[in-house]
DNA sequence: TTAAACCCTACTAATTATATAGAATTAATC
DNA sequence: GATTAATTCTATATAATTAGTAGGGTTTAA
């Protein structure tokens, strides 16, 4: 499941491809706009910022913007930043592997393979899912 | 991610796949041939007894036996029985569907419709694998 | 200089995960 | 019938994670 915290990086994601290009959003906006608590965006929109999803203008008349085209923001990647590992075991992971406590050899590790094979799958269907391909409702 | 009593329960009927047919094997040796805690795995088999995953003799020589197929247990039902949805949000779940409180209307959602595709998808591999897929290696 | 925004760190409250403890119950065997 | 060895049940403990909140610091336009 995804956690809160993605949820609304995703709802702000697709509230800010929303926008007219070249529009700066406020974080009270976007708060508003998708229903987000205000001091939880800000850390959110953070880290989607070092994330180089978005990017921000400080001071006055600041905000957030996309710096990544709508249609190449995937699920995978927001869910990766956010919630980390899509596979279901770290044994069957790509970008966050770490080998079973549990088993004392790898080959040892019946779930490994088939966890790999669930973890293909869940992928190729997140990373079809864009801001965009949300967005266009 | 599975959580660490899912694994288990898969171990566990990993293992009792693994025995020939017939044999009632105890919890002891259950979680010293799977390598989890005892009184861990004593809540986790009981929990699989209620799911009519297995099944139990009391008293001396007593012990557990799968009660199902290997054939018809699938990583799906493990998952649902110990982490629940399959889904990521409660409201692109088939088993354990709840509306989103944070979006007004459920059409307004537009993370739903992209979620059920992905759904789809995991659940399909899931499905795929069975207790009996992941014992022949 | 002021106001309005982002930026950053720390804290908190609630929940969930991962067990552990111990007593009650059941059944085979001596 | 007593003993032993197993499941069953309930309660507790502890640590980690989640979902925020609080409050100040920094930047920039006007």
């Amino acid at each position: 499941m995804l956690s809160q915290k993605t949820k609304y990086a995703l709802k702000a994601l697709l509230f800010l491809a929303q926008q007219e290009e070249g529009y700066i959003a406020r974080t009270s906006e976007i708060a508003e706009g998708a229903n987000i608590p205000k001091k939880f965006l800000e850390q959110i929109l953070l880290e989607l910022k070092r994330g180089h999803f978005v990017s921000s203008k400080q001071g006055k008349l600041g905000g957030y913007y996309l710096i990544k085209s709508k249609n190449t923001i995937s699920l995978a990647d927001i869910h990766r930043l956010f919630d980390g590992a899509i596979a279901l075991l770290p044994c069957a992971s790509l970008n966050f592997y770490e080998p079973c406590h549990d088993c004392k050899t790898e080959s040892e590790c019946l779930l490994r393979l088939g966890l790999i094979t669930v973890r293909e799958k869940t992928l190729a269907a997140m990373e079809g899912i864009t801001i965009a391909s949300l967005a266009k409702k």
